[in-house]
DNA sequence: ACTGTCAACACGCGAG
DNA sequence: CTCGCGTGTTGACAGT
């Protein structure tokens, strides 16, 4: 599949290249002084700095640094540049600043302190990312399902993420969409044996039926299929997705 | 209190 | 040996 590199230009505004781990490694030792500067300055937001080698077997586990406050913030212009239009080779992320609750700072200087010091906490952080950032990496996702080494860094640096980050939310993706693709189905099996099943037992009074099958559809396979149904994000879809990339392999 | 979601992680595997 | 993948799990968080 054909990568389209050229559609993120946010480097030329950002000015900073593919030099994310160059940010990573500065995130990483971020603090209110760099995060000021970084909103004073030509970016305003933070990229979460989980390491992009930390997966690795023999690192640290616990410590990171990963706050939602940190992560990259886009306005929400951003969201219907980057989602609710088709890409024309050339887009721009607008990038606003964010002020950062006193809490959600609170949490992220006690993450930071257990990056820094490993052994003082075991308390993970989970970064949670912005709404921007999921859009495209969905909408990314809409077009292919795996990136190469360079469009995972292209990526990366384009939304402020670490390639790790990146890779591990692909992945995390994939297993998802195969979750629920057979769940689906799974619920769709169930759903006719079921139905079968109870077709027999369906009342007539007065030659009119009571009930149907589909009334005795449990709630848990509602519930099942209602969630497979329900994307957050799944508005970022764009029209061009065909109908069987939908009905296949997404959601 | 319970449940669902999600990023991050562990683990095993295969490719290069 | 390194890297990325699929898969399952963990822990934080939000919603009910």
């Amino acid at each position: 599949m054909a990568s389209d590199n050229s559609s993120f230009l946010i480097h030329n505004i950002l000015n900073r290249g593919l030099d994310s781990q160059k940010t990573n490694r500065l995130s990483r030792e971020y603090s209110d002084e760099l995060v000021k500067a970084e909103l004073l300055g030509r970016v305003a937001g933070i990229s979460c700095p989980g390491s992009t080698d930390g997966n690795r077997k023999g690192s640290i586990v616990y410590g990171h640094s990963r706050l939602a406050p940190c992560a990259l913030d886009l306005d929400t212009s951003s969201d219907r540049q980057s989602c609710g239009e088709e890409s024309t080779g050339e887009e721009t992320i607008h990038i606003e600043n964010r002020q950062i609750p006193d809490l959600e700072r609170e949490k992220r200087e006690s993450c930071a302190f257990a990056d820094h010091h490993p052994k003082a906490s075991k308390k993970r952080c989970r970064a949670a990312f912005s709404h921007a950032q999921v859009c495209e990496l969905e909408r990314r996702f809409n077009l292919q399902r795996y990136l190469s080494g360079p469009e995972r860094a292209h990526l990366a640096g384009a939304l402020k993420l670490t390639e790790t980050q990146v890779k591990i939310w692909f992945q995390n993706r994939r297993y998802k969409t195969k979750r629920r693709q057979m769940a689906a189905e799974l619920a769709a099996t169930s759903a006719s044996t079921l139905a079968k099943r109870v077709a027999v037992r369906v009342l007539v009074k007065d030659d009119q039926r009571q009930y149907g099958a589909d009334d005795f559809l449990p709630p848990h396979y509602m519930r099942l299929y209602h969630s497979y149904q329900c994307c957050p994000y799944m508005y970022c879809v764009q029209p061009w997705i065909s109908n069987s990339a939908l009905n296949g392999n997404l959601y």
